[in-house]
RNA sequence: GUGGUUGUAGUUCAGUUGGUUAGAAUGCCUGAUUGUGGUUCAGGAGGUCGCCGGUUCGAGUCCGGUCUUCCACCCCA
């Protein structure tokens, strides 16, 4: 009995025209990658889930795609388990899963391979990830990463360095409608001192965050949940309601930190971060600090940053940050890291809604050769080879067809010129070519017909 | 994970208080045009109404479950 078949929720099919601009907006991210000294890394889908269960916070660890053990995996269980609940059983039954991101497999092969590995590391990496989380709007199970990291050094060049690749990789898309935030993890450890709530470093994080989408009431009363005298409120109202230049922002948030050493800390990594942006000749108009960002991920210690479409409602595209200790898991200590990663199944959905990829691409045939006959044929086998030879995507209609199917054919699928290859053709030397977008035709030897195209 | 929402030709959608043989547009195929597509005209094919079960004389329509879609939380690329 035959059935409908179905895909598993959160995961799509890419046809060959999303494939082209999918394709378009990776080669451009990995070119830019390239451009940066970045070299590329791959890691298997699978890890071992001791690699990857607690570096992404609870919440992360419950998204986890997890893969049952094969053969008889009830083999380490016993009955007292199964009373235990899911949580006592899950470790026994399943002992791998889907990678969730690219940064953690990264750090485990960088201590996998400390030996081999010349430092500073930078490394490119550009695979799908998984989540169990419930799909939305520009939120997938499967989805790519382009992840862009440097490992081996604390260097503040290689956060500017990674701006850098964020503006260039947007200039290139002819994506101009975002901004980008910057902060510190520090400064977020910076207020939660001045609001004297540092041993909820994390819920004053969550918090915090959410105060563009829920409003300034809102955070101040979860906040006092917390525990954040109104006095404290006060103090964190009026320094979040700065505004003026990122320079202007840090300095009033230097006043206020002069007795948090890490709060300043932070500052000073941010005011940096915008030199070397300017030694860089990275403009800066679009990034700003915001205080308020915090990021989800627990590995992040420093500046901290997220791209976000300014003109439709779309969540972050880009974003990443510092870890300093992210291989300590691993059991390298000492070796900090900043990353970033870029989201292409967002910025496909964005560049779509906002009309922007390119009308023509370069990777589609350019000429296909018409079929009539199996004399006509042969004979169109030879141009067929001779066009390839100088580099012009060629192809011929496998079988003889009518000629209104040949060039739906080629209509269809975008080819931009039909070389009809007939009798007519084959005795006089001198080809037929049709302009399928204008409809002219002109005729002329192949080799002309070749310039024409390359 | 919590709450809601969606599903009918390849695609986008109609389908009345439950009532004969489920429609349209578009796309596809054939012909008008034996070597000229994207325009036009004529004809044709295409549907287990997401799936499983229930109520009913009768279910695309009502009920339950399930899968999927989208949305709000949570969180995130």
């Amino acid at each position: 009995m035959a059935q409908k078949p179905s895909l598993p929720k959160g995961t799509r099919d890419f046809g060959p025209a999303q494939m082209l601009k999918r394709d378009y907006i990776l080669n451009t991210i990995r070119s830019v990658f390239k451009k940066y000294g970045f070299m590329p890394l791959e890691t298997p889908a699978i890890e071992n889930l001791s690699v990857l269960t607690g570096k992404y916070g609870d919440e992360g660890d419950q998204l986890l795609f997890r893969i049952l053990n094969t053969g008889d995996f009830l083999k380490k269980t016993s009955a007292g388990d199964y009373e235990e609940g899911a949580k006592a059983l899950s470790p026994k039954i399943a002992e791998k899963g889907l990678k969730y991101d690219l940064t953690v497999p990264f750090a485990r092969y960088v201590v996998m391979n400390r030996g081999e590995i010349t430092f500073p590391f930078k490394r490119y990496q550009i695979q799908p990830v998984w989540r169990a989380d419930r799909p939305q709007k520009g939120r997938y199970r499967e989805f790519y990463q382009c992840d862009a990291d440097v490992v081996g050094t604390g260097s503040l060049i290689c956060e500017a360095e990674l701006m850098a690749i964020v503006n260039e990789v947007y200039t290139q898309l002819n994506f101009n409608d975002y901004k980008v935030s910057i902060s510190s993890r520090k400064v977020l450890e910076g207020l939660a001192a001045l609001c004297e709530v540092s041993d909820k470093f994390t819920a004053f994080c969550v918090i915090l965050d959410k105060l563009d989408k829920i409003g300034e009431e809102r955070v101040a009363e979860e906040l006092s949940t917390i525990g954040v005298s109104s006095q404290n409120l006060e103090k964190l109202k009026e320094l979040l309601n700065t505004t003026g230049s990122n320079q202007e922002k840090l300095g009033t948030f230097r006043e206020a930190f002069v007795n948090s050493e890490v709060g300043l800390a932070g500052l000073d990594e941010l005011s940096e971060t915008f030199e070397h942006l300017k030694g860089l000749k990275v403009t800066t108009d679009q990034i700003i600090f915001d205080p308020t960002l915090a990021r989800g991920l627990s590995y992040y210690t420093g500046i901290i940053y997220e791209v976000k479409p300014t003109s439709i409602s779309m969540g972050t595209i880009t974003a990443g940050g510092r870890y300093d200790n992210l291989t300590g898991v691993f059991g390298m200590e000492g070796v900090s890291g900043v990353g970033i990663s870029f989201g292409i199944d967002r910025i496909y959905d964005s560049l779509e809604e906002l009309n922007l990829f390119p009308e023509t691409n370069s990777d589609i045939t350019q000429i296909l050769i018409t079929n009539f006959d199996k004399e006509s044929e042969a004979h169109a086998l030879g141009i067929l080879a001779k066009l390839r030879s100088k580099n012009i995507k060629a192809e011929i209609f496998p079988e003889a067809a009518k000629l209104k199917k040949q060039l739906n054919y080629a209509n269809n699928k975008g080819i931009a010129h039909v070389l009809m290859v007939g009798s007519r053709e084959i005795e006089s030397g001198e080809y037929v070519l049709k302009n399928m977008e204008t409809g002219d035709q002109q005729t002329a030897t192949i080799d002309a017909l070749a310039n024409l195209l390359s």
